[in-house]
RNA sequence: GCGCCAGUAGCUCAGCAGGAUAGAGCAACGGCCUUCUAAGCCGUAGGUCGCAGGUUCGAGCCCUGCCUGGCGCGCCA
């Protein structure tokens, strides 16, 4: 917030500089304002005397000089120096700390919202996983990032929808019938028919016994596999939805791929495509000439048997998000489907789209570490763990809060040691300890019968403790916009943890309720606005914020 | 063979559009509860940022090559 002030002013003292001092018109958007790391370099520092400096063999400490002067009287700063090889550093005035107090207060639940992307309509597109079996921990950190993802770019003002894309028809479908089929006549007495490749787990079997309840042995002689399929979609799609009602996530749709064919998305997209030259046919199946587009090899969008590879469905898909109005496509998918990515984006490409509206997230697998060793996991033997398991375990505030703590490219290991431990070890309850305990300091404020929180007095909130939290808390819209710009809410994780153990440390020193009134009122007003800061960040990524603990 | 991701403290990971003397949590060691919640705090120790070059005032971050691990490179999704 206090930056983002300071930004704007050098902004204008740059474009003072440049026909004073003649600094290079280029470097307007080149210099940054930043936390210095050590004690001693001010509240702020700017580069941008050697930004300057670089682009214009001056002097860095002389264009440093030029900008100071330029800053003579300006309101936020308290004074400032010129340092090193030229940064300036930045004393600000206490009094600017202490008034961000008001703002927050007054912002209240809005606080750390903007309209960066106001106007701007996005499609957040995850999970996505077709219904043939529970959510695996690998959905469970999908689910949560896109997600996530999709309330930072709401609360920066986008315009958010998030969609699930599923295909409930072809081959894996298919073999999940067989295999519900299988385990059904199975408990008739007829072992025998299981597929080779079929879904294994339990759930199956579940499946397969309920249908008996349902419809007694009368499904024994038919051929017709509909049924089974039914049935099996209806009962997986419910257990996945309420897996990710369980993790607090909605989706605004669900786009079912069939809906492509039926209405003839696909045969426009073929023909589309055909009439560019990007088509054509060899062994009996279509190929699309994503050579033509910069790719390495061609692919085939339809099979000799006439069914289409999810190449073209997919495209037809992006299509029809761009058809639908939307400014920006957002999708996450797990590492896997990497080779997936720029024949879509070619696609996109080659049907007159702007595929540099297409962002997509790739997110690395989850590992499990329990007591130190990996929890070792396989899907065709079923003997993956489910994200309903993780949540019998841990919760879904932990599993969120996990999943959230590693940035997307980067591997997940997922310490179930620690994550169920409900101790001071686990860094979700350290963050959410620290919000119950300013809801206490507040709640004994006001059962004490004390004066509540005060804006009056805040020019007595000087300890550096006290200025350090108020710096961090002023930093939180800046950082929201971040994330959002990053797509990566892992950051505000690290924030979260980082103002909760500040906290935890002034709590430590300093006594909020104590004998001077006007103090405590000050530091009521530092503990409400901090209260207002975790609870908005915790919000932000789907972890609730209780009240006590 | 090719593509993408990763390689930073014993372990798991941050490092914010190239910035100043590289950080956190866990584990280890030593302290702090008659006072607003000890699910907390304070302190100690811990590093050739995979390796080698390059770019520049400045590189963990950018470029090139190599090494290691993960994921892919299907008429599976």
């Amino acid at each position: 917030m206090i930056r983002t002030r300071l930004k704007t002013i050098l902004n204008d003292c740059f474009q003072a500089g440049v026909p004073r001092h003649g600094w290079p018109e280029e470097a307007a958007s080149a210099f940054t304002v930043e936390q210095p790391k050590r004690e001693g370099q001010g509240d702020l520092a700017t580069n941008l005397a050697l930004v300057v400096a670089g682009r214009s063999r001056q002097n860095p400490r002389a264009v440093a000089a030029q900008l100071v002067e330029l800053l003579d009287g300006c309101p936020l700063l308290d004074r400032v120096e010129i340092a090193g090889p030229g940064f300036v550093n930045f004393f600000i005035r206490p009094q600017v700390w202490q008034e961000t107090l008001s703002e927050i207060a007054a912002q209240d639940a809005g606080f750390g919202k903007s309209q960066a992307g106001a106007g701007k309509r996005v499609l957040v597109e995850f999970v996505s996983a077709n219904p043939t079996g529970p959510l695996s921990v690998g959905h469970g950190r999908q689910a949560v990032l896109g997600d996530a993802i999709s309330r930072l770019l709401a609360a920066t003002g986008h315009q958010v929808t998030r969609e699930y894309y599923y295909n409930d028809a072809g081959r894996q479908m298919r073999v999940l019938a067989q295999s519900v089929r299988a385990r059904y006549l199975e408990l008739l007495g007829e072992p025998g028919q299981f597929p080779e490749d079929g879904y294994q787990g339990q759930y199956i079997i579940d499946i397969a016994r309920e249908l008996l309840a349902e419809q007694g042995d009368r499904l024994r002689g038919s051929d017709d596999l509909a049924p089974f399929k039914v049935k099996a979609e209806r009962a997986i799609f419910a257990d996945i939805n309420a897996t990710l009602t369980r993790l607090g996530i909605h989706f605004d749709n669900y786009y079912n791929e069939h809906s492509l064919y039926d209405e003839g998305h696909i045969d426009a997209v073929v023909a589309e495509l055909r009439a560019k030259g990007l088509v054509y046919e060899q062994d009996g199946a279509v190929w699309f000439k994503t050579t033509a587009l910069g790719l390495d090899q061609d692919r085939v969008i339809i099979k000799s048997t006439g069914e289409p590879t999810y190449r073209l469905p997919d495209i037809a898909y992006h299509r029809e998000k761009f058809k639908r109005g939307f400014d920006w496509l957002v999708n996450i998918f797990g590492s896997d489907h990497i080779a997936t990515v720029p024949d879509v984006l070619a696609g996109v490409r080659a049907l007159g789209y702007d595929d540099s509206k297409v962002t997509v997230v790739l997110h690395q697998f989850v590992t499990l570490l329990r007591d130190g060793k990996q929890v070792k996991m396989s899907t065709r033997k079923a003997t993956f763990v489910t994200v309903d398991e993780l949540l019998a375990e841990v919760g879904a505030d932990v599993a969120r809060f996990f999943f959230l703590m590693r940035k997307a490219d980067s591997q997940l290991e997922f310490d179930l040691t620690l994550a169920t431990q409900q101790s001071q070890e686990n860094p979700v309850y350290y963050v959410q300890y620290g919000h119950a305990r300013l809801c206490s300091i507040l709640r004994q404020a006001d059962e004490k019968g004390l004066d509540g929180p005060s804006q009056a007095r805040l020019a007595l909130l000087t300890e550096p403790e006290e200025l350090g939290l108020l710096k961090a808390m002023s930093a939180y819209p800046e950082l929201v916009l971040e994330a959002a710009r990053e797509l990566a809410p892992h950051r505000v994780v690290f924030y979260l943890q980082e103002l909760a153990g500040q906290f935890h440390s002034y709590y430590n020193r300093h006594r909020v309720l104590g004998e001077d009134a006007s103090l405590s009122q000050a530091r009521l007003a530092l503990v409400d606005g901090l209260r207002i800061v975790l609870r908005n960040g915790l919000n932000l990524i789907g972890v609730s914020a209780p009240e006590s603990m």
